[in-house]
Formats: structure tokens, C-alpha cells, sequence
DNA sequence: CTCTATTTTGTAACCATTACAACTTTAAAA
DNA sequence: TTTTAAAGTTGTAATGGTTACAAAATAGAG
């Protein structure tokens, strides 16, 4: 669950998703959505930049700042906002809520738990574009340590 | 509704809270909490500090930062968790969601939108303690703004 | 091939937050 | 009271994530 991988996201995949929301699909945004795309854990910058630098010896983690901004804007990818950590980004579009071990850090993927769609405040004044659910607890791993 | 206010809160009240949680109801403290109580703006740590400093002015930064963690430790208060945005306190403790403006990113308080209780994830080996459900979306001022 | 716009890179700066140690205040005991 | 120890506050310095900026590299258009 946590480690979750999706290698079935193609290259030429994620380059026609670039193009289509009219970025150039260089090798290091090609790199960076990949990443996002395989890897479901929620990774911080430092590690998207770990796991990349390896490959790519000239990536500037300034460019992975940049490209995760790009992507954010462009809807490929999602930015979470978590209690006490680091930014995090998600590139598991499908809608979906998130549980966030107060212990750990760690982040689950649930299901999303919403039967109908977006709610309306336009009474209020306000257009809703995304909603965002978060549920803070303890993971099973963490309450096995404490129990002890 | 942005600017909404509370000042039914007695320093008295203030005090038995703080009593109540196990801390010591100093006059920083006391300060912190009533603005957070008396103002249902969300504020930054900044926002915080600055409207506290005039009426005390040997007040330091750090110690509003040691008081907010105290507080949200003790439950008396909230942090939110916001896409890029300081990390933002709230006073008001009755359950509630967020609105977020994306383009001023003013955040405005929305009535709680949850039928039932918090979900179980016990099926998944999570304890649920907390639920936070943001929205975010372009304000009244800020679709206005740009229709112009 | 040349030119120009786009993208990437690295360094330096920024700024929110935290660590730490000194100082002050408080509450309780003597 | 006075003393004493714990709790709380303060300011400075450090940390670390993020951004600004300017130079270098790259890619697409003509």
C-alpha cells in the first residue's frame, strides 16, 4: 500500500500528458512526472531529487522545484499540505483522501470518501475547484511500537 | 465572516481552559490564546506576534512559537495545513472546514460538511483521530476582480 | 545553420522555524 | 518573608526548505 508502484505509465505516456497541457516534455520533466507516476509514497523534493540524481548526475534540485511547480499548475500532479512536514506531492490523480501517521509521518492513500460530488458555497460567495481530506491518526506500526 | 469575532471569551475562561489542560496561565499565554479566540482570521504566527507585541512589547517570536505548540499539544488549539501558505492557527474549536482562496489566499470558515462520524480505517490498521476537509477555489473579491 | 525563446543550472539570498542558553517568573517549602 | 527549584520567557544564532536571479544549455522556428 505504502510503496505502491505503477510502472505502467509509459514514456511516451507521460510526454503526450505534457504536451497536452502544453509543456515541453524536456528529459528532467519527463523524469520528475515519472517519478510521481511510479512511485506512490508521496515523496518530499529531496526525495524525488535522491532518487533521480543518481541517473541524471546534472539535476539541479532547483529544477525539481521549478518542475514540481510546473506540474502543480499544469494539474499533473497534486501538492499535499501536511501537518509539520515538508511539502509533498502525489502523482496519483484518481480522487482520493489521505491518512497521516501523527507519529510516523508516513502517508496512506485511501479511498476516497465522498459519495456525492463537490459541495456548492456559492450562497457563500465561493467556487470550489478541489476539496481535500485528510485524517490524522496513528498507523498499525505505530501502535504496536507504543504498545510495547 | 472573515473578520468574525468573539469577544464573549472572559480572560477568566482563558484561564480555566489553560487550567484545565495542565498549563500554567501566564500572561503570554493568556495573550496568544485570546487572540486566537477573539479573532477567527486564521492568523500566522507573524499575524499573531505583531498584534501582541504594541501591548507587550518584551514579547519574542519564539515564545509565540513555543506557546502555539503548547497550545495545539493541549488541544486548545488548531494549526492548518495550507498549500502554500505559513503555517496558520485557529481558535475556533468547534468542527469546521476551510475554504482557501487560491488566488489572495484568505482562508474562510465553512460549516462542518460530514454527516456522519469519522469513518473507520480499523479494516486497514488506522486509528482516525482528527479529520481535516479543505476547499479550495477562487473567493467572491477574487472572481470579481478578474472578470475585470 | 542561425536566431530566439524556453529550460536548466548553481549560487546566493530569503525567511519561517527551531535549538539553545541565559534570564525571569512563579509556586511551594522552609 | 526568604529560599529554592521548576516552569516559562527571551534573544541570538543556526537550520533548512524554498525562491530569486543570472548565466549557460537546449530546442524549435525560420
Amino acid at each position: 500500500m505504502q510503496t505502491q508502484q505503477n510502472k505502467d505509465v509509459t514514456t511516451v505516456e507521460l510526454s503526450r500528458r505534457l504536451l497536452e497541457a502544453g509543456l515541453r516534455p524536456s528529459v528532467q520533466r519527463l523524469a520528475v512526472l515519472g517519478d510521481l507516476c511510479h512511485h506512490y509514497d508521496h515523496p518530499t523534493v529531496d526525495t524525488i531529487y535522491s532518487r533521480l540524481q543518481p541517473q541524471m548526475p546534472t539535476l539541479s534540485k532547483t529544477t525539481v522545484y521549478n518542475t514540481l511547480r510546473v506540474l502543480c499548475d499544469a494539474g499533473l500532479v497534486r501538492s499535499l499540505n501536511i501537518e509539520y512536514a515538508n511539502q509533498r506531492f502525489d502523482g496519483h490523480l484518481e480522487p482520493h483522501d489521505h491518512f497521516i501517521c501523527t507519529c510516523c509521518g508516513r502517508v496512506y492513500d485511501l479511498p476516497h470518501n465522498r459519495t456525492a460530488d463537490l459541495p456548492s458555497f456559492e450562497d457563500l460567495g465561493l467556487q470550489v475547484d478541489r476539496e481535500e481530506i485528510s485524517y490524522y491518526g496513528f498507523c498499525r506500526e505505530c501502535r504496536d511500537k507504543q504498545a510495547r
